[in-house]
DNA sequence: ATAAGTTTAATTGTATCCAAAACACCTCTA
DNA sequence: TAGAGGTGTTTTGGATACAATTAAACTTAT
């Protein structure tokens, strides 16, 4: 798996609120690479006996992680039948984005009001990596960045409680691409995201929203015209397209 | 406790993400109620035996709640100290109210795109019931009714996850309220609710932003003006003000 | 041979059990 | 008398055991 040295996205406090006691965490943070990094596809069943072995330990605290998981909204669990990776409707992933431009847009002005030059800088390192990955052919490092990006992005407004949100949001924003985009128009293009870092330095609130507003409109737009549902409703609509196959033959 | 016969509040979806089996998805609400409606004032130990009595179940039902109810940081846990109603600090409540601001203004572009006349009856019906218990002197219900307001307003959108966001940020509110905020001073006075709906009734977006963002300005200042830690850092001040005292005394 | 019904296996949900940590009380000492 | 140290109790963290539910395999009858 990649080493990861600087985990700018995951999961907003390390210092977990709950009784993570260090074991549990590293699961999580295993189990929450594996599916934003779209190492596990989105409908893969996580049963806990196989977990709690692949981690060496009892169905107990597999399930705290899964329970945690699924607050988050990355695997779904319906009872008795499991934990499974959570596949975002069309609808929802709809609301993410919206979300997204709600959240990232409005919290804009803190952002510039609190912009300071180290702040900045840590955004064009992530920008310069960012671009490293691209050109090395390195999606998935690449797609991370961009997510962090835009997490630390928010996170200059200083709103613990709102980078929380986005970084769930991002969370998802990658299991919508995975479910529904291809792999390389998903990551953010070009680097636009130097862009912003200079319109924010200039202090031009007005134009880093609708900047904004433009560049998750953009991302969206690659994801989701996927339109109908992924692979679910299958048997009955599969026959009759079966159905109506047969008939054109004949 | 109060029946409530209509929760327009509590937690996003009630067919609840995980395995609740209505047991133990009984046991959240009443906590929830407990804790939001201010029965359990902040700080209180939530021990998991005396929990697990209280119910009748044993206490891995009653961790699971516990957990559901940390992740929605309704309550803290430290390792091996089991868990208590959460005590916001100063700065969560500021955070608390900034990323509502966000939210709920940024929300209202699609409120008002979407609010259909049923929507808006739903909402006057809020407001009736709320100003109903008002004047009667619940201030309990007519607190709960005005975080209810706030809710089905964001909920004209349609995006599920703002309404979950939200829905999270109105019950810590109620928290930040009750550990700061006198208690009569807390709930939206006079009724203010009612003019917003006709704002947005006439379509007004710049004038409904402008008055939920003054608004939540409002809640705001009538809570948070305690500025600092409420009963933390307690013994060295408190040690250090007696000491201060003694040598005025003599 | 297919479809329904029944039995078997696998997986989850819940309770109980044991170990470790925190807390309270009590004693002993300076 | 105040403080340090130690013992016992309470409470939490985690694993195991058992019950319940679902999914799968197999049988049987049409």
């Amino acid at each position: 798996m990649g080493k990861r040295t600087s985990p700018e996205l995951e999961s907003g406090r390390n210092d977990n609120g709950l009784g993570g006691n260090g074991r549990d965490e590293t699961i999580y943070r295993n189990l929450f690479t594996a599916i934003v990094e779209n190492h596990l596809a989105p409908g893969t069943k996580l049963p806990e006996d196989t977990l709690a072995e692949t981690y060496g330990v009892s169905r107990t605290s597999i399930r705290k992680v899964l329970q945690r998981l699924t607050h988050e909204r990355l695997v779904d669990v319906r009872l008795n039948r499991g934990a499974s990776v959570a596949q975002p409707s069309v609808g929802e992933a709809r609301d993410i984005f919206s979300a997204r431009r709600v959240i990232e847009c409005g919290a804009i002005p803190l952002v510039v009001s609190k912009a300071t030059p180290a702040a900045l800088d840590g955004l064009r390192d992530l920008v310069r990596r960012e671009t490293a990955a691209q050109e090395r052919g390195d999606w998935r490092e690449s797609i991370y960045l961009s997510g962090a990006f835009h997490v630390a992005l928010i996170g200059i407004a200083g709103n613990e409680t709102l980078t929380d949100f986005l970084t769930q949001l991002v969370s998802r924003s990658s299991l919508a691409i995975a479910t529904y985009g291809s792999p390389q128009t998903a990551s953010c293009r070009h680097s636009e995201h130097d862009d912003v870092i200079t319109i924010i330095a200039g202090g031009d609130v007005e134009g880093a929203m609708q900047w904004m507003d433009r560049h998750l409109r953009d991302v969206e737009r690659t994801v989701v015209f996927a339109e109908e549902e992924p692979a679910a409703a299958d048997l009955k609509k599969i026959l009759e397209e079966v159905a109506q196959r047969r008939t054109k033959l004949r």
